[in-house]
DNA sequence: GGGTTATAATAACCTAGGTTACTTTACGGC
DNA sequence: GCCGTAAAGTAACCTAGGTTATTATAACCC
């Protein structure tokens, strides 16, 4: 039985998915998905990015990206306007409603992944996270996209915003 | 910095999406998506079952699982044959093209996890597995789903089959 | 038996992603 | 200046998921 490679990958995305539905089922009410939040999170902390930008450090497509952006601006949470220079591009910002929206997902985020993490030593989720951010770095150096992003540095610790995503250290 | 369980969250999510999209790059051509070859593996194994159950083993709901099966019966990947006894239930059969698309399947799979997990010794592997099916086990008995899955198997052998993909035992 | 409740499947909505193609605008070479 | 190319954003398609509601059928209780 040498099945355990595949194993990972189911692992991986039955976490994956559960970890996603069950946020989402903790945050309805606030309006807000975890994706969504997410984004927000980069926004609050890289306010004025273009939706290019925006989508390379969420680390996914910018026609994805730009959906996520057309929900968050129906409800109110983010502003796209146009760049004084280039007019192909919108600089988005969040709205001040997004700010307290904000701290409350990452209240409800926090809680959540203690209750998924609870009986999980500190080393073990350590380690856990190590394999995961190499497996990341492979796959992102492996083809489906360039993303200038290089061969890999999803665990260099400041260059990379999509790992950051606390409290802001200014 | 206390966001370690947040990069966690987003680690997992990360590498779950990369990882679909990986594999369908290189399944395409194929005509059959990761998912939908996950399904198929099931019925391969376990044919005959009803999409409740199908759904049960995927550890889904049961709308997405029968959308899934309708894309595999327009493949002609899965015939519904209606239940002798209760003419709600509809037993689902892998048809023999799938037996041969399931292996190509398989080998492509085991190409990009290979692939993806280079670099990571036996050891990390087997703890990464370990915490994700911890944590998946901690999911699986929070709310979403009573699932009649009790509050946690995932590690056990031979009574959960979505955790044995490979070749049929007997 | 008849009425109530539970279950199997499905339909109709939603978000999150990807891919491809298209439009608008900048930019670089000449 | 002009033309070709590259980039920003978006639109239109796809699959994968979830949630809620509906229908058909069983099962159960009396």
């Amino acid at each position: 039985m040498d099945d355990d490679d595949i194993l990972f990958a189911v692992l991986v995305s039955d976490v994956s998915r559960m970890l996603r539905t069950e946020l989402d089922r903790r945050a309805r009410g606030q309006g807000l998905t975890r994706s969504q939040w997410l984004a927000l999170s980069r926004l609050a902390r890289f306010p004025g990015v273009s939706l290019s930008e925006l989508a390379e450090m969420l680390e996914m497509e910018k026609a994805p990206a730009g959906r996520l952006i057309d929900r968050l601006e129906e409800g109110g949470w983010v502003r796209r306007d146009p760049d004084a220079k280039d007019r192909r591009i919108k600089r988005l910002y969040p709205t001040a409603a997004a700010q307290t929206i904000y701290k409350k997902m990452r209240r409800i985020t926090r809680e959540t992944m203690d209750d998924a993490l609870a009986g999980i030593s500190s080393g073990q989720h350590a380690q856990a996270c190590e394999v995961l951010a190499m497996v990341k770095d492979r796959l992102l150096g492996m083809n489906g996209n360039g993303h200038t992003n290089g061969s890999g540095n999803a665990s260099a610790p400041d260059k990379n915003p999509n790992l950051r995503i606390g409290n802001q250290p200014a």
